[in-house]
DNA sequence: CTAATCATGTCCGAAAACGGCTAGACAAGA
DNA sequence: TCTTGTCTAGCCGTTTTCGGACATGATTAG
């Protein structure tokens, strides 16, 4: 019934990554220590080419020479219905573009919803590639990040947003 | 990590009755609708020896044939620390015998926890073979069953206890 | 311009309710 | 006395319920 999930271990200019994926998909980036990891029991540790794939394009984005990720997801592994939602709606915030947590609500046909957005956004398995990071308070405060509002603040330095 | 868990329904004179198992071990059976039973989502129906081996042996059960199960049995699929010590502890009340739920508290080295007893005797996963009908109240009143207390008093009648 | 209010899904801890119980105290009948 | 019955107060693991806290933001009131 559960899919495998095999991971690795990869470094950044952000400290160590742990990339995690299925059969069907990428299904984790994790920061060190972020807050809501939940961890991994009964995850293998192993080569993959999703993780392959995931690490290059990772390296080449962390040098500015990526602006888009070309990656199978699997974003089904956790969360609700609701928090999955949200997180399909990341993906259409383009590199080097922010947006707000009322903006994100509005897309999932929530709009008041938004302080659940918030939570749910916290919780997102994919850092990075599925891009959390570029959603910001309406008046602009950068307001929370689960790997340390730093990474946040550099993310969306690289991206030339701030 | 969790392993498949395989089922068959079997006839009985107490009605249809459904057998489960591990590659470990016996781990269920059930009455038709009766209390507490958390349901075959992810169960497999399939064939299996264990089950067969079951249904053998209850047949010869209720035929009055048999007063003692050979089976192997696999009680760590669910339930808490202390339900599994319950569970496991009733496997000592032989046929024909009765005890209390107070006899069986003490048994467990938790000589105050009677009701608590009483409520993990009810969530037996695996009836009849795991003896819990055996266990009266301490003034020889049925007091309840997951099934119904009509099966409860048939099973002792059975074994010749009323 | 600041402060209070409300809306929303999820998680987490605390607190309360709920049982397949029992021993003990009492009262009522034989 | 000796049953028998009804009540009461504890006992304890599990389940359910409830109240906050959150990666917010538009609106209203002062």
């Amino acid at each position: 019934m559960k899919n495998t999930i095999y991971y690795t271990e990869h470094q950044s200019p952000l400290g160590e990554l742990m990339l995690a994926t299925t059969d069907a998909g990428i299904c984790g980036v994790y920061f060190r220590d972020q807050r809501y990891f939940n961890g991994t029991n009964d995850w293998q540790k192993a080569t993959h080419p999703f993780l392959d794939s995931a690490a290059k394009q990772l390296d080449e984005y962390f040098a500015g020479r990526r602006t888009q990720f070309e990656l199978t997801l699997d974003l089904n592994v956790s969360g609700t219905a609701f928090q999955q939602a949200v997180w399909q709606s990341l993906l259409s915030v383009e590199f080097g573009k922010t947006s707000s947590y009322g903006a994100q609500a509005n897309q999932i046909n929530k709009p008041k919803a938004i302080r659940a957005v918030g939570g749910a956004i916290g919780r997102n398995p994919v850092s990075i590639i599925v891009p959390c990071h570029r959603v910001i308070g309406a008046n602009g405060a950068l307001t929370g990040f689960a790997g340390g509002l730093d990474k946040k603040k550099y993310l969306l330095q690289l991206e030339g947003v701030i």
